[in-house]
DNA sequence: CGTATTTCTTAACTTAGGTGAACGAGCCAT
DNA sequence: ATGGCTCGTTCACCTAAGTTAAGAAATACG
């Protein structure tokens, strides 16, 4: 398991034995059940994520109704916005799969950024690369409609189609089940 | 003028002469006159900005339309996605007033980065604070409709209603201009 | 197993955004 | 001034998503 997060590290900076030393010791891997919540609304938590192996959903709760907005898979990281703020979540956080995952907290995280620069370095790139390719996912949402989303979503990301309930994928297009549906059909309509 | 961007860093942390004299010297501030253009499609760039007074905004061009997709005002930064991702652009960068900013390339970033961890560590710190507002505002966005989006950004920015034109606004909150018309005459008449 | 629950689909109807066009207001340039 | 632009608004019509409801299919669970 150690290997998959060295492996993705390594593609941005090559760790020294030290540094490899200094984070295995830690304890940071968790296996998690399908169905299990890893961050209430109203709670406070210094933890981030990051999948190994699974997937794990963001999720409102709006008028009594789920709006799930993100799914991260492998190799993708998600620091809860409370993680960064210090105030209580908006959001849930949960497993849609079994999910391996690392487990961190900020205290962590300082601690190893003080010790190795270079890690910061590794996260401060991230995290400049993340936010450039959210406002861009953000951008493309702005300026398609609900069929294009979708059509997009199957292309860039056609796992998620297949791992994950109609009625989630639907909030994370920004419509209703019955409208992906209908969309659905529409799409296998003109196809034919 | 610097003192404005060393006031914005303070807010983060505290800058030591020597730091301040390290960046005085970079001769970063520019004013620039509405209307230019700072960035365009398909070009390449390293320049990231830093906005200390007025307006800037990406858009696309898509089938000849302009799409507008953000807007950054006072204390606001943008490290368009082609810097990050070395790649050509896919969006526009303009001055929607006459703006005065800070421009940084990467080799300056990296230099300042090398000599001084804490600016990094700002740096890290500020990108993280990004992604997390970012993918908030993305889920407000996914989860609300237009009229509530409008709504919306008349309580979070009343100021963008004020100095922005109306169909960068719509294309911003994801609708056409005739749209945002019927919307707001809609609401008008909700209150009385 | 079989029952209960959740999930997905379909349909009819309502509502709101997209489209195309027209008009007036303001702005710029000549 | 005046003609040409862009911009914002309004209208009528079209299209697609929201809503409500019902039933079928898949899943979970005792």
């Amino acid at each position: 398991m150690q290997d998959v997060l060295f492996d993705f590290i390594s593609k941005y900076i090559t760790l020294t034995e030290e540094e490899k030393n200094a984070i295995a010791p830690l304890d940071i891997f968790r296996s998690v059940k399908k169905g299990t919540i890893l961050l209430e609304e109203g709670q406070k938590s210094n933890e981030s994520y990051f999948v190994l192996q699974g997937c794990i959903r963001t999720y409102y709760i709006i008028d009594g109704e789920e709006k799930t907005t993100a799914f991260y898979t492998e190799m993708e990281a998600l620091s809860p916005h409370c993680v960064v703020s210090k105030t209580p979540s908006q959001y849930y956080v949960s497993c849609i799969e079994d999910t391996i995952l690392t487990v961190s907290n900020t205290d962590m995280e300082a601690e190893i950024n003080g010790k190795f620069p270079r890690f910061e370095s590794l996260c401060r790139i991230l995290s400049e690369q993340l936010l450039a390719k959210e406002r861009i996912d953000f951008d493309e949402f702005k300026t398609s409609l609900p069929e294009q989303r979708y059509l997009n979503l199957l292309q860039k990301r056609p796992d998620l189609i297949q791992r994950v309930p109609q009625h989630q994928l639907a909030s994370y297009l920004g419509i209703k089940p019955q409208s992906l549906s209908r969309l659905r059909a529409r799409i296998l309509e003109k196809k034919s």
